[in-house]
DNA sequence: ATGAAAGCGCTAACAA
DNA sequence: TTGTTAGCGCTTTCAT
């Protein structure tokens, strides 16, 4: 392992000052002479120079390093955000921590405590426990945050929302509009945000329509404590929601799912039991994961715009770290019905 | 925003030196009095410090910081791996640079670029393009880099591997086990060893047998060059290839996938044309990625350890970088099959 | 247009 | 046991 080379190897070698190296190899604007600058960039590939970042990062005060606190990558949705969020980071050269939390209070502390003693100064978080005082403490250090997905009660943090909302409700109305009446809401825990909203668009379409809703149509399952995460556990969940209706006497003719993953549980466990998706029961999801196209049949649900949202909260994390004025301090991004195949038209259209 | 606190300003409050403070906010061997650390641990909380690690990094020359670079987290394959490496790493107090290189060499070069600069003295790669001078340049540089599956002909390179041709010997042997003559083989274009590997343990299988393959049962698809990746080109590339198989004449009783993708792919389209699985056509997957048993029927598939191997990866390239010596430069992990419920029986068992 | 010098926050060799 | 001092590699005033 041979020794580093800095810009004073550089500048003994040119004979000119580390100052002068500094200022052509960091691409300053500071004015340097033609003929000086090409002989130092000549000898900074001769000497197969590699910029040492920790020393500019220690004197400029920026890491170029932005924080990404997530539940787990292994859930798809998330991955399709992250990989949203480091499309544009890579643009602005920068790179990204990325932090699994799995839903878990200490991990994300543990966490956010790194970010900051790495001096990142950008943070982009998704669905984080309540945290709130933490992060207060965090922006009062100088630390800029983008909340995707779940609104969070601090003045200064940035928002990208999605309307949950309006997207149980175009799922239901889907449903309404193709015959269907009886409708269930099978769902994990209504503990977050999102997942509220998608129940409250659920009932506004049926009090729209003039529906009852039945309390044996809400199925939620409720976690055990310290479940571990992963595709699995919605999928699972699914399954076993879909079980209670199918015993029903009077059972719904209609599901609709917290998201993709349950629907895809709930379908295949009433494929087992014998019942046709979506001759006897439709299924509609939620997010449109990669997934959703992958299953039989294949899978209506709402689109959730999950990669463009990484990219909006990277480039609004960029902007506001570069101190750009930005003046929608919130954005809401619109829910959109994919129709395809397992929810049942109604034959008189 | 406040003025960062540092070292000094603690220092200052106890009328102790800088040094002291180091020695005991950073936890090391070094004697100081009961008392006078007492004191600054207590000045440190009350000034609401929090240390500098890019100071530290510059000083110690170490970042404690890894690479990762991967194709894609959204293929979740790779998102398990990750997973494993970053639990290793937690463990160790260390962040992850998450790096998707989308199987672009240009991507690459950039990342490795960046973690270089960034004084990232450990990287894991899973499947990179043809960069052996590069990394070469790497390793000289003093950057430890452990390969996950993929053998890369550099001495200084740890290696965590599978064995994809046993793999592959596994599959097309339960598939003769249980009767099963004329066998296709679908895969993504051979251009990895891994997919390799299993073709080969495939055509050994068969071999020992006495089987002779036929030329039409090997169904390989030619990506398009800069087709972009994603569970679902897989999905669809098993697709396509299914359908050649449905309209064979002397059609094969068994399918072999490369991936649980293309088997679920493969499913899907035969299950469309309304062959069914196992009874007309058995399939058999490979990695035992989630997905494969949220599908119907539930995939039979060779396990792939991908959690294991990113802590494993991890761990060797922890003990790496402290110096520890490794004696064993390469673990080959061994593949199992997941007996499930594509692939028809042998009734005569 | 160039260089000298100071310093970002931290650690570590050396001295006391 | 504690402090002094000298950097780690870089940028950036301030002189020249």
């Amino acid at each position: 392992m041979q020794k580093q080379v800095t810009i004073h190897d550089i500048a003994k070698l040119v004979n000119a000052s580390a100052a002068t190296v500094s200022r052509v190899l960091s691409n300053s604007s500071y004015p340097v002479s033609q003929e000086l600058s090409e002989k130092i960039k000549l000898a900074a590939k001769q000497l197969n120079y590699t910029p040492n970042m920790l020393g500019r990062q220690l004197k400029t005060r920026n890491s170029m390093t932005i924080g990404v606190i997530i539940p787990s990558i292994s859930n798809p949705f998330y991955a399709d955000i992250v990989l949203g969020i480091e499309e544009v980071a890579r643009k602005y050269d920068h790179q990204v921590f990325l932090c699994n939390s799995h839903q878990n209070p200490q991990l994300e502390t543990e966490y956010l405590q790194n970010l900051l003693e790495k001096q990142v100064k950008g943070l982009i978080i998704s669905s984080i426990s309540n945290q709130q005082d933490l992060l207060g403490d965090y922006l009062a250090k100088g630390m800029r945050v983008i909340s995707i997905d779940q609104a969070i009660d601090i003045p200064d943090i940035y928002q990208i929302g999605f309307d949950y909302r309006k997207g149980g409700y175009i799922a239901c109305k889907h449903l309404i509009d193709n015959g269907h009446r009886k409708i269930a809401f099978l769902s994990a825990p209504l503990d977050r945000p999102s997942r509220r909203g998608v129940f409250q668009g659920y009932q506004e379409a049926l009090q729209e329509a003039g529906i009852e809703p039945e309390s044996s149509w809400l199925q939620i399952h409720q976690f055990v404590k310290g479940e571990r995460l992963g595709s699995a556990v919605e999928f699972t969940n699914g399954r076993m929601l879909a079980r209670n209706i199918i015993h029903m006497a009077d059972r719904p003719t209609a599901i609709i799912t917290c998201n993709d993953l349950t629907a895809i549980g709930a379908m295949n466990e009433l494929m087992t039991y014998g019942v046709k998706v979506p001759d006897e029961i439709s299924v509609i999801g939620f997010d449109n994961i990669e997934i959703s196209q992958m299953v039989t049949p294949l899978l209506t649900t709402i689109d959730h715009p999950k990669y463009e949202m990484g990219q909006m909260a990277c480039s609004m994390l960029m902007d506001v770290l570069q101190g750009i004025p930005v003046h929608v301090k919130e954005q809401i991004l619109q829910p959109r019905l994919i129709d395809r195949s397992s929810v049942k038209k109604r034959v008189d259209f």
